[in-house]
DNA sequence: AGTGTATCCTGCAGGC
DNA sequence: TGCCTGCAGGATACAC
């Protein structure tokens, strides 16, 4: 479910709710979540307070006044606050629960693809180390995109989506933003124009602004930190939009299956060569 | 080195 | 109604 925009848009929602609460309570439900033992998952945890709530890539990042709790959402995970004490989030398919001193937080996950994780303020950064530029970074140049992408044999989509080359962006926002362009998502990086490099670097970051502005997209089951719904999803041009005109010059908008993922594109105004 | 495929898991839509 | 197949926002361990 959740590429930058959404996870962002849960990120929002709880830096300013939950810094300053302290853990109180870790029932852990779903074991497989985790990145740690329960144990030392637990003993992590308890009675830590949480300083501050951000994002890295895809990855939620909740900083303890010792060490960091690392949650990343999979394909359908969900970190619910409520500041309600004695109000129980009600939930599908709960994973952990998290007992604060000013509120209940739920981490809820129907296919368990993501990850609750403790690590050292070491540790973490040497994980992190590992992920590509922020998409917002200022020191995220056209010009380096534009050198990286172009050296890649790879589809197109298929860098995108690889996190050691650019955090946070998915499937949605890959082929959402090749549309604009007029790439087509198999294309190899390395038959990319300079121009068309540079133009994919700023249709990126445009996406995923907007995508943020409306709250991320929900498909199925994202939420953000309030249960709420994202607003992108009736902006997407030409994902899920199979046989849908294309909304630039009316041509059927097709599927093809690569690298195990749907891509939708406009034959039109994505030509392969 | 860099790609593609299979895999983890559950739910749901669509075809018959 | 019910069974079956395919597909879903991600990441990673493998086999080429």
């Amino acid at each position: 479910m959740p590429e930058l925009p959404e996870v962002e848009t849960v990120v929002r929602g709880l830096k300013d709710e939950l810094p300053g609460l302290s853990i109180r309570g870790v029932e852990i439900l779903r074991p497989d979540l985790l990145g740690n033992s329960p144990a030392e998952f637990t003993r992590s945890l308890i009675g830590r307070q949480i300083q501050s709530v951000s994002r890295r890539a895809k990855h939620i990042v909740v900083k303890l006044d010792d060490g960091l709790l690392v949650v990343h959402l999979g394909m359908t995970g969900q970190l619910l606050f409520t500041s309600e004490t004695s109000h129980q989030i009600e939930s599908t398919h709960p994973g952990v629960r998290f007992t604060l001193d000013g509120g209940n937080l739920v981490y809820d996950d129907t296919r368990r693809f993501g990850s609750l994780t403790v690590y050292t303020e070491g540790s973490w950064l040497e994980k992190e180390s590992g992920i590509g530029p922020e998409p917002f970074d200022e020191n995220f140049t056209a010009a380096d995109f534009a050198t990286s992408i172009r050296k890649s044999r790879s589809p197109v989509r298929s860098w995108l989506l690889d996190q050691r080359k650019i955090a946070g962006v998915g499937n949605i926002y890959a082929l959402e933003a090749l549309f604009r362009v007029g790439i087509h998502p198999q294309r190899r990086g390395q038959t990319l124009r300079v121009p068309e490099a540079q133009q994919l670097h700023s249709e990126i970051i445009t996406v995923l602004r907007e995508a943020i502005d409306r709250k991320g997209t929900t498909l199925r089951n994202y939420r953000d930190a309030s249960g709420e719904e994202g607003e992108y999803g009736g902006s997407l041009l030409v994902y899920g939009r199979e046989g849908l005109p294309c909304p630039r010059c009316g041509e059927s908008v097709k599927r093809v299956m690569f690298s195990a993922r749907s891509a939708f594109f406009c034959p039109r105004c994505q030509p392969r060569n």
